[in-house]
DNA sequence: CTGATATTATTGTTTTACGATAATTAATAT
DNA sequence: ATATTAATTATCGTAAAACAATAATATCAG
């Protein structure tokens, strides 16, 4: 039951290019992809809060703990 | 706006104690004060899984995207 | 006070986020 | 096909920091 990333999702929804949030954020986009492919182990709250000030939502909307989908 | 850490409230609101928290997820009580504090710049996902998995909660009851309260 | 729990403080190690860069792989035109 | 753009993946390097281990202080309950 690991931490799910669904940046993914929320960039889809919300028809946001990675190029944009990356440099809103102020990461690489290299670095933007790792995280979005839940490719890192861990990640700063600057970061995060980053991520979720120009996506206006939550870090609930970004982590799960799930292993599945669980889609409400 | 920075990222809010509520360990503090679950930990209250469900009766547990840092102790068995620590050990349960596996670091020491220092460390999970720190991050109790909002201490400490970032979590690694392992860690906010075992938190998550231990008191049956989300990413999004520990992590809150706010500067002051709103308590909802 | 005494004991249990929690916080804070140091010091040190190891992990790793992230930068910088480039190459590869989609997509989307033209 | 061939540019053009966007996204992923891969290396290498570094600075940051999570976390361990420990000890010292608080804090709180008896």
């Amino acid at each position: 039951m690991p931490i799910r990333v669904r940046l993914n999702v929320m960039l889809a929804e919300r028809n946001v290019k990675s190029k944009e949030l990356a440099e809103y954020v102020g990461i690489t986009e290299a670095n933007l992809s790792l995280l979005k492919q839940g490719k890192v182990k861990g990640v700063r709250f600057d970061t995060l809060e980053r991520i979720c000030t120009y996506l206006k939502c939550q870090p609930g909307d970004l982590l799960r703990h799930e292993d599945d989908d669980a889609s409400a």
